[in-house]
DNA sequence: TATTATACTGTATATATATTCAGTAAAAAT
DNA sequence: ATTTTTACTGAATATATATACAGTATAATA
């Protein structure tokens, strides 16, 4: 999509507000009383820019006809779910999104970056099963007994976090598997965020 | 709310749908088309009948200034969040409403009721920890593996469902905890619901 | 029984609104 | 160097729209 100029954001930014506000869009004039415009034409002429860009509709001789584009509004946003797989790390590369699944603000305590499926039962004994969706914050910052996403090489799993000065073991909760001990600087390591909730589906 | 007739609720309906559809609330006259009235004023009285019902507000003078009120807007639904208690059971009333937390479509693959706050950890082998909502639909009508809202008297548990003929067995997920004998004719026992989808918010 | 609410048609009109035309001026793109 | 885009003012206007007024008729309330 086209860049918009930054009086043009404005513009979009106004409809968008007065839409929340009121429940509709707003007219030529109302654009004006909110921008300082003095002629309505100079509402009309952004108006034709942004649809020209696609940024939103008009519907021709209607009042308030203004609608705006898909992408423009924000309705739900949505939160990638990315599969937990041995190799291959958890990025937001198109390949490996499983799904988008609608997103609102505070369903966890903490915001977060994507879902991650959960793979085997290496944290069965922290009610991490199968399947399960772990949300997962982007952060290197973690501290002792954070549930984090470590990366070694192109390995990822999901483990404990304890570390005491440059040690790090990365605990499993689950007496099958075993602990992980590892070096901060060692090559190809890598916190790639922690858990800050769960979902199960059924 | 005062009750709406089956005309206003067709009005109402029309106004929701146009506003879906087009982004912008409808005029008289839209409304007319779409409902099939010959006169404006059919629309304007029943736009006067939804406003002093309280369904809208109208911006006077302004053209398609129609609102959906706050009750009316079908926005995010909210879901209630229930406390698991020893005595007492999971009903909607108020006193045992922990929180609202905001719900959308398609969270889980079934929809469901409420939320239920988990206490203890007799669910633990189900991945089901303390202070986990589970999510639950009400309903009766429920197959051997189910997790399971039963209630006997006043007590509420989360266990899994399992009956051969007329005896229910209620087995916890837990060594520790016995599981449950009952009859199903037996006097206070209840199934309330099962779940079907599970949030840990942190 | 009288009154109010519901459910319209039909006409009329002030005004709210989109939209065009004529300009000016600066910045950006070609 | 020329054209296009951006960013407006200012005036004019056809029409889209809200809204009032005059009726008719039935159902629901008081």
């Amino acid at each position: 999509m086209k860049e918009l100029t930054l009086q043009q954001k404005k513009v979009l930014q106004c409809i968008k507000f007065y839409i929340k506000k009121t429940g509709f869009p707003p007219t030529r004039a109302d654009i004006c009383r909110e921008l300082g415009f003095k002629s309505p034409n100079a509402a009309e002429s952004h108006l034709r820019a942004l649809e020209k860009k696609g940024y939103i509709t008009i519907e021709n001789g209607a009042s308030r006809g203004i609608n705006l584009t898909e992408n423009t509004a924000e309705k739900s946003q949505t939160i990638p779910v990315i599969g937990l797989v041995a190799a291959g790390s958890p990025t937001l590369a198109d390949e490996n999104i499983e799904k988008h699944i609608p997103y609102q603000e505070s369903l966890f305590l903490s915001d977060f970056d994507y879902f991650l499926r959960v793979k085997g039962l290496s944290m069965k004994d922290a009610g991490i099963m199968e399947d399960d969706l772990v949300a997962i914050k982007k952060t290197s910052e973690v501290r002792n007994g954070d549930i984090v996403v470590a990366r070694i090489d192109d390995e990822v799993t999901l483990k404990y976090f304890q570390s005491s000065g440059n040690q790090i073991k990365l605990i499993p909760a689950n007496d099958d598997f075993d602990e992980i001990y590892i070096n901060k600087e060692t090559e190809g390591f890598f916190i790639e965020g922690k858990s800050v909730g769960l979902i199960r589906e059924n």
